[in-house]
DNA sequence: GTAGATAAGTGACTGCGGTCAATAATAAAT
DNA sequence: ATTTATTATTGACCGCAGTCACTTATCTAC
């Protein structure tokens, strides 16, 4: 049988993820067209959705890279051992979601795997995200009386609400960790009053 | 000057509401089409536009709707007793909210403003469902050291959360409920062991 | 080399949300 | 009733994502 890939394949898929990375450093991700993506890469626009399912799948490819960076970071700080380092540490990823509205929707949007065959990028970031703050929960001072990765399930469900809510009014991004860490304290620190 | 709202106004939005819903009972809100609604109301697309500004406005009104129908049902029930009971209390609001991924994600956009000036229906439900859940919270065995609306804020974080986790496997709306309970015992109920 | 098979690329076309300058309907003023 | 100002409606048009029947390049077999 024929080869199944070929040279000029990954040629053209490298050279329409470098046009459009260009173009969202320029731009921004919202005002990215499939158009000019083409036109710099130099294809047809059918090229375009031979190599990816639709534009949101490129968007996926670009904002899952950064974000995965972010959690890089992340991961080579020593261990947070408060909230607010908690907090400190994924700073980063937070500002990345949440630096274009546009972005946080289709984070939010792909954040839950799309279909059961296909995780894409950012899924797998958010599980990343789990599984590393997962590793935190154990070695600071935070309740032990439920699972560390329920806790950290619990700090990215926090982390999202705050984002959402900060996107609602005027709220600036101080804002969204001083809520944050309201949430996180209450979350990981309970002060054990039952009622 | 000249009247403000002429009556054919509210007779033309009414028949475009009316015509939108009836679609929406056929065909669900995906398959939603601005040209079936305009073509079934007898006015021509333009008209559409004049009436809300976009798509999305009139989805945020049908949604909306149906969103605090629910919350009528839920306020209507004896206050909840249990996190179970809470679950059950708050199920009609989130299979409504669940019942298509395009919903779904509809309502995670506009669950915060749009704006500052424009707070939408969705929204408004949003505010709405935490100052349910905020009264619930402090006639029931949950814990005391955080203000109830700090709480109620955290429920529905967890149920955003477990409604995401459920579109992401094939998971049952049952399997949602279960992760919820999970969750919402974590949070209202510490075990009261701090590190 | 040549023929046949498969993979890659093309670009005119479609679907659909949204716009806008022009037009019609309505209400208030005379 | 006629003019005037304002509001409501129109539909041709645009932008842009996504499609598909067709062409072109690349590989394998002989």
């Amino acid at each position: 049988m024929a080869k199944a890939v070929q040279q000029r394949t990954l040629k053209t898929r490298a050279r329409l993820l470098d046009v459009a990375q260009t173009l969202v450093k320029q731009g921004g991700y919202e005002a990215l067209r499939v158009e000019e993506v083409v036109l710099g890469a130099g294809v047809a626009k059918g090229t375009f959705f031979a190599h990816f399912k639709d534009k949101d799948a490129l968007m996926e490819i670009l904002i899952g890279a950064e974000l995965d960076a972010c959690l890089d970071q992340a991961a080579a700080r020593p261990v947070p051992e408060s909230v607010d380092d908690v907090i400190a540490a994924l700073r980063p990823y937070h500002l990345c979601m949440s630096a274009e509205r546009y972005v946080f929707d289709l984070v939010l949007r792909y954040s839950g795997a799309a279909g059961i065959e296909e995780i894409g990028p950012i899924a797998r970031t958010f599980e990343r995200y789990v599984t590393l703050v997962d590793t935190w929960m154990t070695k600071g001072p935070y309740r032990t009386d439920v699972a560390p990765a329920l806790l950290a399930e619990g700090v990215q469900a926090f982390a999202i609400q705050s984002l959402s809510l900060q996107f609602c009014a005027l709220h600036s991004a101080t804002a969204f960790e001083e809520r944050l860490r309201v949430y996180l304290t209450a979350w990981l620190q309970p002060a054990a009053s039952p009622g």
